[in-house]
RNA sequence: UCCGGCUUAGCUCAGCGGUAGAGCAAUCGGCUGUUAACCGAUUGGUCGCCUGUUCGAAUCAGGCAGCCGGAGCCA
């Protein structure tokens, strides 16, 4: 019984093969006098392998009638093509149709926009730029894993579900299984969580980091890669609900090992994608965003510029660029002010350090001059931020001091303040929006079309 | 959430006060080792929804909805 062989093995086949057998989807037919060209995508690459039908198949009339998106198996000889276009084709020996797919399929052999493939996201993957973006993220997955495999960090499930409601980096979702029509009350009228599943409310995580700093404090370096949440009613072309981030700790680090960090991995990647996904990167190089690749090389050869955020501020000060934001010592940054220093300034991606404390989270590190804090994002050309991480703050009594100036409570952190209590070590890490990523390796400019099912406000479907 | 734009055939769009068009797709036919093949014919639309202005509305006005872009929030 032949093996179904995948069509990425014959497009790179060094030699002709007598008989093969590939499966795929229909692209196109295209009819000549006595044959049929068919071309044939199984996903496994972005090219097609084309099949020369002749009309001596025993159900030729029925291959005639395959449309595009139509389903087959194929069993032929691998020859070498007449055609300029490719190296090789398949002569078919035996064409089975497993399904014709009928003349309303949604999918045209022509281009159609991004806004008309999202409301078809169930078959998007069939088109070449969506079949080369997905390739890419799970390419791009892996490249993570490999990067923090070959350090020695180990990866750590943090959970999805959290009874912290205060991880302090936007609203949540609520998760429970009390009756929303009928919702049990305490006799002061507020909610009674005593009944709900967990007997307490409970949400989707927006961050793995607190949890997984107890990792790093125990098992050293970690990272953790999964889905995130955000309630935020955000409707911008690089926020969803559901997103995927990698949170990477360390123990006995600092914010400078932090930086380095950052950039190796995210150079790590880039190179990862570029040699594993040359031909996807090509399509995008050629019809997503022209000079993609010269941008990328550019990632992996010069790596980032490194600035303080007073030097940041001083340095769109003398400028000369007319912000709509003045650019002064204590704002929070604008987009426009990380897109100057990304895009115009520097071109290319920049990290931004010592930020001021009032405009940070309360677990980072206090700097020597007390008025900074020891945080870094890494902005990107067209992206903004795709990196925000900072050293934490390891001192017992300071991070204490801290909670108690932001106000919040002390209690609510007590399993966490545990880790500062007994061996506390300087420790760092970072956030990383995964999305945002595939955003500055595809090109691709809306992170709803660097999701298979992406989720915003108002839209779930599929 | 705020600001702006868009919504006409399956898709991409034109028409912008006088009663609906193109290209592509689809269907049929022709031609051809073709490359999103090519040539010809045919089919296909309560012009997002509701109200109003007008002799007459796809076209003007108001409201609503959906989508897109920008901002905020951030990753």
């Amino acid at each position: 019984m032949l093996k179904r062989t995948k069509i990425v093995s014959l497009i790179n086949a060094d030699q002709t093969i007598d008989q093969v057998l590939v499966k795929g989807w229909v692209r196109t037919r295209r009819d000549s006098k006595d044959f049929s060209f068919i071309e044939i995508n199984d996903g496994s690459c972005l090219k097609n392998i084309q099949v020369i039908a002749n009309n001596n198949l025993a159900n030729y009339e029925e291959v005639k009638k395959l449309t595009t998106g139509s389903s087959v198996a194929i069993t032929g000889a691998l020859v070498e093509s007449k055609g300029g276009n490719q190296k090789y084709e398949i002569v078919a020996q035996e064409v089975e149709i497993y399904s014709l797919a009928p003349d309303d399929y949604p999918l045209q052999k022509k281009k159609h926009t991004d806004e008309y493939l999202r409301t078809i996201a169930h078959l998007r993957p069939r088109t070449n730029k969506y079949g080369a973006a997905f390739r890419v993220r799970s390419e791009l997955s892996f490249a993570i894993h490999k990067f923090f495999n070959d350090r020695g960090f180990r990866y750590v499930h943090t959970p999805i579900i959290t009874g912290s409601d205060c991880e302090g980096a936007g609203e949540m979702f609520q998760v429970t299984t009390l009756d929303l029509n009928n919702v049990p009350k305490l006799p002061n009228g507020e909610v009674d969580y005593s009944q709900d599943f967990f007997g307490k409310a409970a949400h989707l995580t927006v961050s793995g980091q607190l949890n997984g700093e107890m990792y790093a404090l125990g098992l050293g370096d970690i990272y953790t890669f999964g889905p995130t949440f955000r309630a935020e009613n955000s409707n911008t072309t690089r926020h969803a609900a559901e997103f995927w981030m990698i949170e990477p700790e360390m123990a006995f680090a600092d914010i400078y090992d932090d930086m380095d960090l950052a950039e190796d991995m995210v150079r790590f990647c880039v190179k990862h994608v570029m040699e594993k996904c040359a031909d996807d990167l090509a399509l995008f190089d050629k019809f997503v965003e022209p000079g993609l690749i010269a941008k990328l090389q550019n990632i992996v050869d010069n790596g980032f510029a490194r600035i303080t955020y007073a030097e940041a501020i001083e340095i769109m000060q003398k400028s000369g660029h007319n912000f709509e934001y003045k650019p002064e010592f204590g704002i929070d940054m604008q987009t426009e002010h990380e897109r100057y220093l990304a895009e115009t300034h520097f071109k290319r991606p920049v990290i931004v350090r010592d930020y001021p404390k009032e405009i940070k989270a309360f677990y980072m590190r206090l700097n020597d001059d007390g008025r900074t804090v020891a945080a870094m994002d890494v902005l990107v050309p067209g992206i903004g931020e795709m990196i925000g991480g900072s050293q934490r703050e390891e001192r017992y009594d300071v991070l204490v001091q801290k909670i108690n100036e932001m106000g919040m409570k002390e209690e609510d952190y007590s399993w966490y303040l545990d880790s500062r209590k007994y061996g506390s070590v300087p420790h760092a890490g970072f956030g990383l929006g995964f999305e945002r990523m595939m955003m500055l390796v595809t090109g691709i400019a809306n992170i709803r079309d660097v999701i298979p099912f992406p989720r915003t406000p108002n839209s779930i479907n599929f």
